[in-house]
RNA sequence: GGAGGAGUGCCCGAGUGGCUAAAGGGGACGGACUGUAAAUCCGUUGGCUAUGCCUACGUUGGUUCGAAUCCAACCUCCUCCA
């Protein structure tokens, strides 16, 4: 086993080079062996994701860039979607039990989850990446035949020694049977993997080594087969946070959770002391690139950012919301207030009515309520075409209209509106 | 089944009859500085037709001139005992 930082050995294989350079392996069952293996011909490589969540997000990344590397490198991925254990929940880590998802949730999360997933590596053809569902196998077993087949094979003894439970018994908070069993059902999805596919690779979280580890000694105790689990980095900020949140929550990866603007807004955003790191993990270019990007010095550094917004914005929201992207952002803080094209529209007599500035700012969606909209304009957050409003009272007429009856209104650095009234 | 403890604003958490739209912290937002970074500093952080009104401290009722604060019942969670 190796862990992360520790100098690769001389790797045989471009793709356990590639990993290990891009920073996305954390640690390996036996990295000498899978690099055999992945020198010798392609391997057939597995990544899971429960259905937790209507949408991926940034945490799971990595994993996806793992999987991605491996395919563009002659290798095949596996995406497996949590039908069957999101039934279940995993316990690892948690101090305590998920709440129980029920069949039309996890039926909608794993469409929204299916979406991101094909962006990022490629199903079609023949060679193409495969997506399965764990509740294919895991729904049609029943239980005596489970306990026999499988439960013989995992000892309580062992399976209270994971870390990743350990916390969980020692705060002697409760871990339900059903919990318990969940690194049972991993396990089993990676011999079943390996059975169906021929797949002798598992990529996970590192909080997902216990349960990688399972599924590896399940596949040697029944089949006598040689299996890898390789895990990725835990993804922090260089302040130290867990990273993936924004304003709104997490930084999903699923258009309709974050749109593509707010997710490029999130890279572009990175801190200084991240970048390096970021542009190896989430972009595919090549190092030497990334090495010349990270040099960069002060102000220059921003340049480095935008290429690693749009980069990752591309993987994951395709080159053209990338690219529309980034000219949004330039317009944006170009440092005026002028944006070309209009975003929002009012009706022409709303001025005659006596359009208050605290209702266009709510109108827009800056503020959420007329109070919100005060304190931005009495905080000296607020422009009207360009100049500093601080009157919450003021009026909006037709004499603050510019060409073709617009007018741009912007809140803070970052929130600019042209609204045209017809 | 028995005994005790807890449920407060976005989150954590103080508050045990009026001075409480509720300390403090976090987060978020706005401002200054700057590079859309970090650090720092300042301000704001329930709603409204706004010198007033309404809604809010698990739920429902009650005591009181007046309750987040007292009482009762209920719900949820936790701890200990059986």
């Amino acid at each position: 086993m190796i862990e992360a930082g520790k100098p690769a050995t001389k790797l045989k294989s471009e793709a356990a080079q590639v990993l290990f350079e891009r920073g996305l392996i954390n640690q390996c069952t036996d990295i000498e062996a899978l690099d055999e293996a992945l020198a010798s011909g392609p391997v057939t490589a597995y990544a899971g994701f429960d259905a937790t969540g209507a949408s991926l997000h940034v945490g799971h990344l990595m994993p996806l860039m793992t999987l991605r590397w491996l395919q563009k490198l002659g290798h095949r991925p596996i995406v497996v979607l949590g039908g069957g254990t999101s039934q279940v929940g995993d316990p690892s880590f948690r101090n305590d039990a998920r709440p129980l998802l029920d069949g039309s949730q996890i039926a909608a999360n794993i469409a929204g989850i299916r979406r991101s997933v094909e962006r990022l590596v490629d199903m079609r053809g023949p060679d193409g990446a495969l997506l399965v569902d764990n509740a294919e196998w895991l729904t049609e077993f029943r239980f005596l035949e489970f306990l026999r087949d499988y439960g013989s094979q995992f000892t309580v003894n062992r399976m209270l020694t994971f870390d990743s439970v350990k916390s969980r018994i020692e705060a002697q908070q409760p871990l339900t049977v059903l919990e318990f069993c969940y690194m049972m059902l991993q396990a089993v999805d990676f011999l079943e993997l390996a059975r169906r596919h021929d797949c002798t690779l598992q990529i996970g979280g590192s909080d997902q080594w216990g349960n990688i580890v399972n599924g590896i000694e399940l596949g040697r105790r029944c089949d006598a087969r040689r299996l890898f689990g390789l895990t990725v980095p835990l993804l922090t900020t260089a302040s130290g946070t867990k990273m993936g949140k924004t304003a709104d929550g997490a930084v999903w990866l699923h258009p309709e959770h974050l749109s593509s603007f707010g997710f490029w807004q999130f890279w572009r955003n990175t801190a200084d002391a991240d970048v390096p790191r970021f542009l190896r993990l989430f972009t595919e270019m090549p190092i030497s690139e990334v090495i010349r990007l990270s040099e960069l010095q002060g102000a220059e550094l921003n340049e480095a950012k935008k290429i690693l917004a749009t980069q990752v914005t591309a993987i994951v929201h395709g080159p053209d919301a990338a690219r529309a992207a980034l000219e949004q952002g330039d317009a944006l803080f170009s440092g005026s207030d002028e944006i070309a094209e209009p975003t929002h529209r009012m009706e022409r007599h709303r001025l005659a009515e006596g359009l208050g500035l605290l209702e266009l700012i709510v109108g827009v969606g800056f503020a959420a309520s007329n109070g919100e909209a005060r304190r931005l304009v009495e905080a000296g957050g607020v422009r009207l075409n360009g100049q500093v409003v601080d009157d919450p009272r003021r009026r909006i007429s037709s004499g603050d209209l510019g060409a073709e009856d617009r007018l741009s209104l912007a809140v803070g650095k970052r929130r600019k509106a042209l609204v045209e009234f017809g």
